[in-house]
DNA sequence: ATACCTCGAGTTCG
DNA sequence: CTCGAGGTAT
C-alpha cells in the first residue's frame, strides 16, 4: 500500500492535536492539575488516532498516540517495566435507538472477538474501572521488591518506598505456589471516606484540600517523603498481572484474580464474569446503578476476554489489546461555549445571572442553562460571554460552571457587568447593603415577578390549584389575563379556551386546534374546577401563598397558630408580631410592611370576595397572655439603657401606656427603674413617631388579648415538644403525608438534624441526615416504628 | 458578641 | 440539596 500525501490542513490539524494532547498530559500526569476534561482529551486522542490511521505518512514515533502519560518529574528513579503496562481502548455511549446502537462500540468489540475466535457469546471477566493511579508491583520469591507507576507504559517512576506504606499492598505473599517472579498490576486509589477525612483535616489546619480522590491518590504517591504518604490513607486493588517467571498461573483471568486474592491482594468485590454482549451491558447497568454507593470513584467498567489463549489469539492493535475495552460512563464534566449570561428575575425580585450555553450532554442529560448564582460568583470565575467553560453535574442534579478555560478565550471579550435595569420591566436593579443579591425594584410592575408570584400562589404547598402549571401561569400573566392572583377566580371556561387559542396562535401550533377544540374545553373545565376547589384552604397555606418575603411554610404556620384569624395577621403591627416565636425584626417588618401596602390589602379583599374561606380559622392562642404585655412591647422597642428587667418592672406597675405616661419619670424611679433607664424612656417617648407606634401596638395587643378565649382548654398534644426529622424514601406514605400526620399530633417536623432532634425517621436510601444522626447520637427509627407511633396516637 | 439552629429561596431537566 | 441569613440561646 502506497502512502498518499496528506493535505496541508490535515497536517496542521494533526500538529495542533498533538500539541494539545501533550499539554494536557503534562498538566494531568506531571502537575496533577487537569486543564481539559477527560471527555475532551479522549475526543482529541481519537481524532488524532483516526487521522494517523488514514494518513500513515503522518505517523511518528513521538506522537502522543504512541505513549500514555508524560515524562516523570524529577525525584524518582526510572523503572522500565519488564512487560509494558497496557492502555485500553474506550467505548462511549452513542446517540441512537436501541442498545446495539447506543453501545455500538461495545457491540463491535464483542462481535470482533466472536468472529476472530469463532465463538458464540464468549466469557468476559468484568470489573469496575477505578479512578486512581495504575501501578505495577514486583514480587521476587514472594517478597515485594519494587513498585512503579505506569508512567508512559514502558517506563514509570520507582515509588517503592511510598507503596510500602499502603496497607492494602502485601509486603509478603500469603499462601504458597507463587512464581519466583510475579508482577501484579492494579490501581492505587483513595476511598471517598478517606478523601473526605483528609479534606476535613486540611480545612481545619489551613492546608490545601485535595481536588478529588484521584488527585489525592496521585499526589500522595509522588510525595518524596514516604512519611507523608503514610499519613494519607491509600487503598489498592489488583486487576492484572505482568511478568511471570518460574511458575504458572491459571488459564483464565477470573481464576487468576481469585488466585491473587488468595495470595493476599485486594480484588474489587464487584469483579464478575459475563457472557456475550447482553451480559456486558447488564453488568454495565448494574455497576452504573451502584456507582454512587461504591466506596470509591469509578469512571466506567472494563471488559476482558477471560481466557488467556483467546487473548493471545486476539493480540494487539498498536498499544491497546483487542481482547479488552474500557466502557466509560457518560462524562460528568463537559466543555461547551457560553453563549450569553441572562438575568432571571425571581418571585421576590432577586436577579440571578445564569449562563446559556451551547447544549451539551452531561451525565446523560442535555444541559443548556447553569446558574451563576450572583455577580460575585461571576467575578470569581471571571466568566465572560464567548468563553469556553467546563460544566459539571456534580453530586446533585444542578449543572454548574466549574471554571473557564482561559487558553481558549477568544479575543475581545470583556468582563461581565450586572445590568443596571431589569430585562423584563426596565426598573432599576438595586443591591441591598452588604447583600450578595441584586433585586428588581419593579415589584408588581414587573411581569417576571407577577409570573413567579402566580406560580408560587398556585403551587402544591400553597393553594394547590390543580391544572395550573408553570406554562399556563406564564401565559396568563403575559397575556395580561391575570394581574393579581385574585383575578384567577373570575375566569370562566371560555376565558381559558380563548387563552389556549391565543397561545397556540402565537406559538404557531395551530394544526391541532380543530380537533383539539373538545380537548381544550375539557382541559379548561378541569382548570376552572381546580381553581374553585382551591377556595377552601387553611389559613397557613393562604398566608404562604401570598408570597410575603421571609414567610415560608413554617412561619406561615406560626402566624396561623398564634393569631388564629386573617384579620389579626393583616392588622397586627410589627412590634407585636415580634413576640411570636421565630419572628424577629426582619420578618415582622416584612409582614407588617406587606399589609401596609394598600394594593396588597386590596388583593386580599378581592380574594375573600371571590370566595376564599378558611377551614381552620380560630381564636388567638392563649399562650399570648403570657407573652404579650406592655413590658414586652417596651423591650422590643430597644430603648436606650432600658433593659428587659426594667421593662418588666414598669409593666407590673403601669399595665397600660396611659398609666405609664401619667406616672412619669419620677414614678418610674420609685418603682425601681434605674435613673439612666428612666431618662432613656423619657427621651424615647418624646419622639412623636415613637409614641404613636407604641399606641398602635398597644391597641393591637388589646384587640388580640380580648379575642383570646377565657376558658383556656389546652389539651396536651401527644407529640408536643418532639422535633422529628424525616429522611430517605418512605414506602407506605409520602414524606409530606408523614409530616402532616406528625404535625397533627403536635410534633415539629424539621429539615435538619441537630442535637435537639428527638429522633430521625430513616426510610430507604437515607443519606447525610442519617450519618449526622449517628454522629450526634440521635435516635433513629425505621418506617415501621413511625407507623406504629402514628397508629398508637391517631384517633379513628 | 458569638455559636448554633432553622427556615427561606433558588435551582435544571424531563 | 445547599447556601445564606434570620432568630435564639448562651
Amino acid at each position: 500500500m502506497t502512502e498518499r500525501p496528506a493535505p496541508a490542513e490535515i497536517v496542521d490539524r494533526t500538529a495542533a492535536l498533538r500539541a494539545q494532547i501533550e499539554q494536557a498530559n503534562y498538566c494531568y500526569h506531571v502537575l496533577d492539575e487537569p486543564e481539559i476534561t477527560d471527555a475532551d482529551y479522549d475526543r482529541r486522542m481519537r481524532e488524532l488516532e483516526a487521522l494517523e490511521a488514514e494518513y500513515p505518512v503522518l505517523a511518528s514515533p513521538d506522537s502522543p498516540t504512541r505513549k500514555v502519560g508524560a515524562r516523570a518529574q524529577g525525584g524518582f528513579a526510572e523503572v522500565r517495566h519488564q512487560l509494558p503496562m497496557l492502555s485500553l481502548g474506550n467505548a462511549f455511549e452513542q446517540d441512537g435507538d436501541g442498545e446495539r446502537e447506543r453501545f455500538r462500540e461495545v457491540a463491535e468489540f464483542e462481535r470482533r472477538i466472536e468472529q476472530m475466535l469463532d465463538r458464540r457469546e464468549p466469557v468476559f471477566s468484568v470489573e469496575p474501572k477505578l479512578d486512581g493511579l495504575a501501578i505495577s508491583l514486583r514480587y521476587e520469591r514472594g517478597v515485594f521488591v519494587q513498585g512503579a507507576t505506569r508512567g508512559d507504559g514502558e517506563t514509570g517512576e520507582d515509588v517503592t518506598a511510598n507503596l510500602r506504606t499502603v496497607r492494602a499492598i502485601p509486603l509478603k505473599l500469603r499462601g504458597k505456589g507463587w512464581p519466583d517472579v510475579l508482577e501484579v498490576r492494579g490501581e492505587v486509589i483513595m476511598l471517598r471516606k478517606d478523601f473526605e477525612a483528609f479534606n476535613e483535616y486540611a480545612r481545619a489546619h489551613d492546608e490545601k484540600p485535595l481536588a478529588n480522590p484521584r488527585n489525592g491518590a496521585a499526589g500522595s504517591l509522588r510525595q518524596l517523603d514516604p512519611a507523608i504518604t503514610a499519613k494519607r490513607r491509600l487503598s489498592f486493588f489488583a486487576y492484572a498481572i505482568g511478568a511471570v517467571e518460574g511458575g504458572t498461573l491459571p488459564s483464565t483471568h477470573s481464576a487468576t484474580l481469585q488466585q491473587l486474592r488468595e495470595w493476599g491482594f485486594p480484588v474489587s468485590p464487584e469483579v464478575d464474569t459475563a457472557r456475550g454482549f447482553e451480559g456486558l451491558i447488564a453488568y454495565f447497568r448494574r455497576i452504573g446503578a451502584k456507582r454512587d454507593a461504591l466506596p470509591y470513584d469509578i469512571d466506567g467498567v472494563v471488559y476482558k476476554l477471560d481466557d488467556y489463549a483467546g487473548q493471545r489469539e486476539m493480540g494487539f492493535v498498536s498499544r491497546a489489546p483487542r481482547w479488552a475495552i474500557a466502557h466509560k460512563f457518560p462524562a460528568q464534566e463537559q466543555t461547551t461555549r457560553l453563549l450569553d449570561i441572562e438575568i432571571q428575575i425571581g418571585r421576590t425580585g432577586a436577579a440571578t445571572p445564569r449562563a446559556r450555553m451551547e447544549p451539551v450532554q452531561v451525565a446523560g442529560v442535555t444541559v443548556t442553562y447553569a446558574t451563576l448564582h450572583n455577580a460575585d460568583q461571576i467575578a470569581r470565575l471571571d466568566v465572560r460571554v464567548g468563553d469556553t467553560v467546563i460544566v459539571r453535574r456534580a453530586g446533585d442534579v444542578i449543572p454548574e460552571v466549574v471554571r473557564v478555560i482561559q487558553d481558549q478565550r477568544p479575543a475581545g471579550t470583556v468582563p461581565w457587568v450586572m445590568p443596571t435595569h431589569c430585562p423584563i420591566c426596565s426598573s432599576a436593579l438595586i443591591r441591598e447593603e452588604g447583600a450578595a443579591a441584586w433585586r428588581c425594584s419593579g415589584g408588581l410592575i414587573c411581569a417576571a415577578q407577577r409570573k413567579e408570584a402566580l406560580i408560587h400562589f398556585a403551587s402544591r404547598r400553597a393553594m394547590d390549584i390543580e391544572g395550573l402549571g408553570e406554562r399556563f401561569a406564564e401565559a396568563l400573566v403575559e397575556l395580561d389575563i391575570v394581574h393579581t392572583p385574585a383575578d384567577l377566580y373570575g375566569l370562566s371556561v371560555d376565558d381559558f379556551v380563548d387563552m389556549k387559542r391565543r397561545i397556540d396562535e402565537r406559538d404557531g401550533t395551530t394544526p391541532e386546534t380543530v380537533k383539539a377544540g373538545k380537548v381544550a374545553t375539557k382541559w379548561a373545565e378541569n382548570l376552572v374546577a381546580g381553581i374553585a376547589g382551591s377556595k377552601r384552604v387553611t389559613l397557613a397555606r393562604f398566608l404562604f401563598a401570598l408570597g410575603i418575603m421571609h414567610i415560608g411554610e413554617s412561619t406561615a404556620k406560626t402566624l396561623a397558630a398564634w393569631l388564629g384569624r386573617l384579620d389579626f395577621v393583616r392588622s397586627t403591627p410589627a412590634p407585636v408580631l415580634r413576640v411570636l416565636p421565630d419572628i424577629g425584626g426582619e420578618v415582622a417588618t416584612s409582614i407588617a410592611g406587606f399589609f401596609a401596602q394598600e394594593g396588597n390589602q386590596q388583593v386580599v379583599d378581592a380574594l375573600l370576595a371571590a370566595g376564599i374561606v378558611f377551614s381552620d380559622e380560630a381564636t388567638p392562642s392563649p399562650l399570648l397572655r403570657e407573652r404579650l404585655n406592655l413590658g414586652v412591647l417596651l423591650d422590643m422597642a430597644k430603648i436606650n439603657k432600658l433593659g428587659p428587667k426594667s421593662c418588666k418592672l414598669l409593666a407590673q406597675h403601669f399595665p397600660t401606656l396611659d398609666q405609664l405616661l401619667t406616672g412619669g419619670s419620677a414614678h418610674w424611679i420609685t418603682a425601681g427603674v434605674p435613673q439612666a433607664a428612666a431618662s432613656g424612656l423619657e427621651n424615647f417617648l418624646a419622639g412623636p413617631l415613637a409614641l404613636a407606634e407604641l399606641r398602635s401596638a398597644e391597641a393591637a395587643m388589646q384587640r388580640l388579648l380580648e379575642a383570646v378565649p377565657v376558658t383556656a382548654v389546652v389539651a396536651q398534644a401527644p407529640l408536643a415538644e418532639q422535633t422529628i426529622v424525616l429522611t430517605g424514601t418512605l414506602t407506605s406514605l409520602s414524606r409530606d403525608e408523614a409530616k402532616e400526620r406528625l404535625e397533627a399530633l403536635g410534633a415539629k417536623v424539621s429539615g435538619s438534624v441537630s442535637k435537639k432532634t428527638s429522633f430521625v425517621v430513616a426510610g430507604e436510601a437515607a443519606g447525610s441526615k442519617l450519618d449526622k444522626a449517628h454522629e450526634l447520637g440521635v435516635a433513629v427509627w425505621d418506617e415501621a416504628q413511625l407507623l406504629a407511633l402514628l397508629k398508637e396516637h391517631e384517633v379513628g
